[in-house]
RNA sequence: GACCCCAUCGUCUAGUGGCCUAGGACAUCGGCCUUUCACGCCGAAAACACGGGUUCGAGUCCCGUUGGGGUCACCA
């Protein structure tokens, strides 16, 4: 174990920050925090014709609402071209690289070929073998690595075991473009070693690209960094999430209403245990986390779970801060504020994410007249509308309107008139919200105020 | 196709050779509570992919089969 840790999450700003996005940060924030290490961020923009400012931010504020944010500033991966190119030059002038000057069209004709004849489709090392002077004076070239070409490589990965690739299957990688650039996997490498990473916590679909960069490791004399694969996250169909199959922006789940704490409760789940957990918060999380504790099967994504992890963490979250994310999706006035203040530590545990809770307190963020849904007129019949009219009567000479008042004086009304509650609550709750369900009447005739709950009373019965 | 990885309830998982009559969570179904819906509580159904080994003993180790996934760019 190297004698500090330091890992990195290395998006490419060319999209949004996705959810195996996250989780790979989660556990490399998690891993780093542990031992007291540094947690990096870089931003593999060195694909200048597709990566954006706008990707940049959407990133960065995703890590952000997450509290995945690095303490120190991010790594920009383009502004360490030259460095870059000045490895690539290294090993060409160290005769471990070599100019090639097959042109993306040929490569492309025979890999076709290739694949036709059932063959191998990887590059044939024409150029690894011929010298300058049969160049073509037309084509610029691009460096590749002088790969080793028997034996295999190896890797421990701390998820997934050792594993190990025939050197055969692996072809002289392109290092520097013909254009003179870096590819990712130079500048992944060269980075990786600037900036001390000791260990590399990133997504499964990397695997193979381990092995590349190993043997650049090797070629440069460089000590590889601890490699941990973790498995993919799939769509709920069992493969991975790609823009057609579920996969959202971070921002996407704070706009449907989920809390960035279940979010990564969900995310640390999926895929780590710790026995029987469930509910993990992040300090206890930095305290039990460890690599080997991961899964190495890639996992589906289930709604169901975060919408079930959401509602917890919902109950924990002070009324106030659920009022302001309330708020932003739906306009919330000086009445509705209080009226909310009132009502919403019960409408909270019929709520999983903060969009039901809108659509729950929905009778709390109108003013009359109320709409009310079909299934609860049929409440309002004629013996309800009767019962509604004499109710208002007497609870309009409460003289304090607090719960236990009101609950009171419709007790003695029941009473009187020999009515089990639910005959005379349903219309209520019909008349007052508007629909079939809501919490208990008494407090919600409490929480929206005297004027307001007997005015909705007399919008239907009259 | 080649290479690599994976495999416990529908889903996420516990399990590191005897503590497993396979545990928990979500979802599902039933019951209780109840002014409605929820919450909560109690209970039910539900899995070691298959076939061979190794072992006194296998969900756990080995091999094969099947199934699933990932990667094969002058993208990252």
């Amino acid at each position: 174990m190297p004698s500090k840790i330091t890992t990195r999450f290395a998006p490419s700003p060319t999209g949004y920050l996705h959810i195996g996005g996250a989780r790979t940060a989660l556990f490399n924030m998690l891993f780093a925090r542990q031992t007291g290490g540094d947690y990096l961020l870089r931003i593999e923009d060195t694909d200048r014709k597709r990566s954006t400012p706008e990707a940049i931010k959407a990133i960065t504020d995703g890590l952000e609402w997450l509290g995945l944010m690095p303490d120190k500033k991010p790594v920009y991966q383009s502004k360490n071209f030259e460095q870059h190119v000045a490895i690539a030059r290294k090993l060409l002038a160290e005769g471990k690289a070599y100019h090639c000057y097959s042109t993306p069209e040929e490569l492309q004709e025979k890999r076709k070929k290739a694949r036709a004849e059932g063959r191998s489709i990887r590059y044939d090392g024409t150029w690894r073998h011929k010298t300058p002077s049969e160049a073509p004076s037309d084509v610029q070239p691009v460096i590749r690595l002088k790969a080793p070409t028997t034996g295999a490589t190896v890797i421990m990965d701390c998820v997934q075991g050792e594993v190990k690739v025939d050197n055969s299957q692996l072809d002289d990688m392109i290092i520097l473009r013909s254009d003179g650039t870096p590819t990712y996997m130079l500048s992944v490498v060269v980075d990786d070693h600037d900036m001390k990473i000791s260990h590399v916590i990133r997504g499964d679909d990397h695997l193979t690209n381990a092995f590349r960069q190993t043997q650049l490791f090797n070629a440069l004399g460089w000590q590889a960094p601890i490699y941990a694969h973790i498995p993919l996250i799939h769509g709920s169909d069992g493969t991975k999430m790609s823009k057609r199959h579920g996969a959202l922006g971070i921002e996407k789940y704070r706009e449907m209403g989920y809390l960035p704490e279940a979010l990564i409760n969900y995310l640390l789940r999926l895929g780590w245990s710790h026995g029987d957990d469930e509910i993990i918060s992040i300090k206890q999380a930095v305290e039990w986390f460890k690599l080997e504790n991961i899964n190495k099967g890639a996992a589906r994504f289930d709604f169901g779970k975060l919408s079930a992890l959401n509602g917890n963490y919902l109950q924990t979250i002070d009324n106030d801060i659920v009022i302001q994310l309330i708020g932003k999706h739906s306009k919330i006035d000086k009445t509705f504020n209080l009226r909310l203040k009132k009502g919403l530590s019960s409408l909270k545990n019929k709520s999983n994410t903060i969009l039901e809770l809108c659509d729950n307190a929905h009778f709390y963020l109108c003013n009359r007249p109320v709409s009310i849904e079909a299934d609860a007129l049929k409440f309002l019949n004629s013996d309800a509308l009767v019962y509604l009219e004499e109710i208002k009567t007497r609870l309009k000479f409460l003289s304090t309107w607090t719960e236990e008042e009101i609950k009171s004086e419709i007790n003695h009304y029941i009473r009187a008139k020999n009515l089990k509650l639910v005959q005379l609550a349903q219309p209520l709750r019909a008349a007052i919200c508007g629909t079939t369900v809501s919490p208990s009447i008494f407090e919600v005739l409490y929480a929206l105020g005297k004027e307001e709950a007997l005015g909705r009373i007399s919008d239907v019965a009259r």
